[in-house]
DNA sequence: CTGAAAGCGCTAACAC
DNA sequence: GTGTTAGCGCTTTCAG
């Protein structure tokens, strides 16, 4: 069997008689050209299978239509709605999404954005992994001229567009529901050190406390879902006073959860609790968790729409003199306290 | 600000007055270049932030390094764990992955596989749809000379190697389970019509009840949570007599099991419940959900294997006479029944 | 309305 | 060891 090749603009060309600028105009609607010929082209190319080459054509336009996406992992319920939302905006435009994940390892967010950067990405969104200190590898996709668009966890040393949840406000919210159900031993299983999420989580924990004249308090990082068993479990046996908890996340508080119902605590009215996130999970555990909601599907679509606001401004600007700097965009996405059962004591 | 370009192989060669054909090399680590040269070449490139630029690089050597990988939806555990699989051979041949969702559409399928080919991928790796039933795409793909290899969600109509999980065997387990638990009227919530998983799934079911001599069974199309609530909901409000309950997936399994608790049955002393996959969340769940695990991540890392393998056999028999084709490969993932709770009765 | 020619950045013969 | 040249497939001036 012969290895044919991919059909070609020039195939097209030559089994017409024309030449290929032609044919690559009437493959793209160009005007000037007749009908005739438009329709003739069209055909040949659905005859020959005709592909075309968007790695060439990337070449020649020095433009992909990808977006480069890294995040911790797909996995998290979060994150891919947010992938969803970037999807439901940048498809319209007809961008691809290329996704990398970090798993929140420094060196695979390095080699991601690098790979990135190598592959010409028209854009670059990223959620930067816990483990992040340094940021030379997003300096370089600045240096290529590549847009960054940051989501969720964020950094002040790289000047870019963000778009990020309201923790410390949906914290705060978490918290004060707690204390108005009448909890006054309030544990807080934290994220991560150093990350702007966990840290504006803590402080809405802190100052929902301190609002409400509440001088215990008990921040332990604790972020994921045996974390917060252990964490729970460890409390309980020392003989701690917990009467609510509020978890940086859903997992962790359906760890929390379980570590106090095997410690025979009844949920809500020993101990109240609320997670993070409005994982569907916390629909489906017993009892329904409470949480805040965030909506990761209305961030991705903030970040595309705010790459594409400053790709829009890019061009406009492009060959004229004295130039106004793209203005970088910080957007926030306000987050919904859902009352369930696990912290209801109808009061 | 000027416009500064990407640094170019050209412009380290300019600078460094020797001809691009050198500095590639160099880059490369290509035999033949003195250490003298290739070292002022490797710090030139560090100075100039040289990143190379693998549009031109994929376009020369008609080679992307890329992989496509269409599948349902990645927020399914099962999916983002054979990713996961598949990324951890891949990445060690240094190819990289580029996941489109499906969500089940066949045209989102079809423009996805349509974008691969045009985007020139290397390996097309493909979970069909529940919906389709024309493979034009696929034959496209193939005339195109990518190589493809499905999994899980799998078709005869197309010739390629394909990764299944032993979905028969697994079904006749979890049923034959059951019935050993002491259940005689066993609900099978199952796929849709026309995936082969789902045709597998019920026919394990059915045969584990024929084995056991019993004559009743009844087969229900419902795979998520809300349609395995709604379900099992409406056949106990008839006054339905049912002991055991095998579902396709754990989710659905979980949407009956909240049935079946709102009605006051008790699982697994009343009715007995399986699902299927082990997802994450049948841990989670009171009581903890029985199951059939299967391993997404052995199942990726065998996707990927095959697809190595076909491009191996393609390289060695390059250029080569009376060449024997490829040998497409048909790789088995078994399953485990996993026994927790919501089905173990003690007996 | 169509064609010729150049070039995006890289690599691989083929020279020397 | 290194340079010259051509070309991957496409688009885009510039001519006509």
């Amino acid at each position: 069997m012969i290895d044919e090749k991919q059909t070609t603009i020039k195939d097209i060309a030559d089994a017409l008689k024309i030449s290929p600028s032609t044919v690559s105009r009437a493959l793209r609607n160009h005007a000037d050209i007749s009908d005739d010929t438009k329709k003739k082209i069209l055909a040949k190319a659905e005859e020959l299978d005709y592909q075309p080459n968007i790695v060439a054509k990337s070449l020649r336009n020095s433009q992909t239509f990808t977006l480069g996406i890294v995040l911790p992992s797909v996995v998290h319920h979060f994150f891919s709605t947010i992938v969803s939302g970037i999807e439901d905006v940048a498809s319209k435009q007809k961008y691809r999404l290329v996704i990398a994940q970090s798993n929140e390892f420094f060196e695979k967010e390095v080699d991601s954005v690098e790979a990135f950067i190598g592959n010409r990405v028209d854009g670059l969104f990223i959620s930067i992994a816990s483990q992040t200190k340094s940021y030379k590898h997003l300096v370089k996709a600045q240096k290529s001229k590549i847009p960054i668009v940051f989501f969720d966890r964020e950094t002040d040393e790289i000047q870019a567009s963000k778009v990020i949840v309201d923790d410390y406000e949906g914290a705060f919210h978490a918290t004060e529901h707690l204390i108005t159900q009448g909890c006054k031993n309030i544990i807080h299983l934290a994220g991560p050190d150093g990350l702007h999420i966990s840290e504006n989580r803590s402080r809405g924990y802190l100052e929902a406390l301190t609002k409400h004249n509440i001088q215990k308090n008990t921040i332990i990082v604790s972020d994921n879902f045996d974390k917060g068993y252990e964490t729970i479990k460890g409390l309980l046996a020392k003989g701690e006073v917990i009467d609510g908890i509020f978890a940086v996340n859903d997992d962790t508080a359906i760890g929390a959860m379980r570590a106090c119902k095997q410690a025979g605590k009844i949920i809500p009215t020993d101990i109240a609790i609320i997670g993070f996130g409005d994982n569907p999970v916390a629909q489906i555990v017993e009892p329904p968790l409470s949480t805040i909601s965030q909506s990761g599907f209305e961030m991705g679509q903030a970040v595309a729409s705010l790459f594409l606001e400053q790709i829009k401004h890019q061009k406009d600007t492009k060959n004229k003199d004295n130039v106004i700097p793209y203005q970088f965009q910080t957007k926030i996405i306000t987050t919904k306290l859902v009352i369930r059962d696990s912290s209801n004591r109808n009061i």
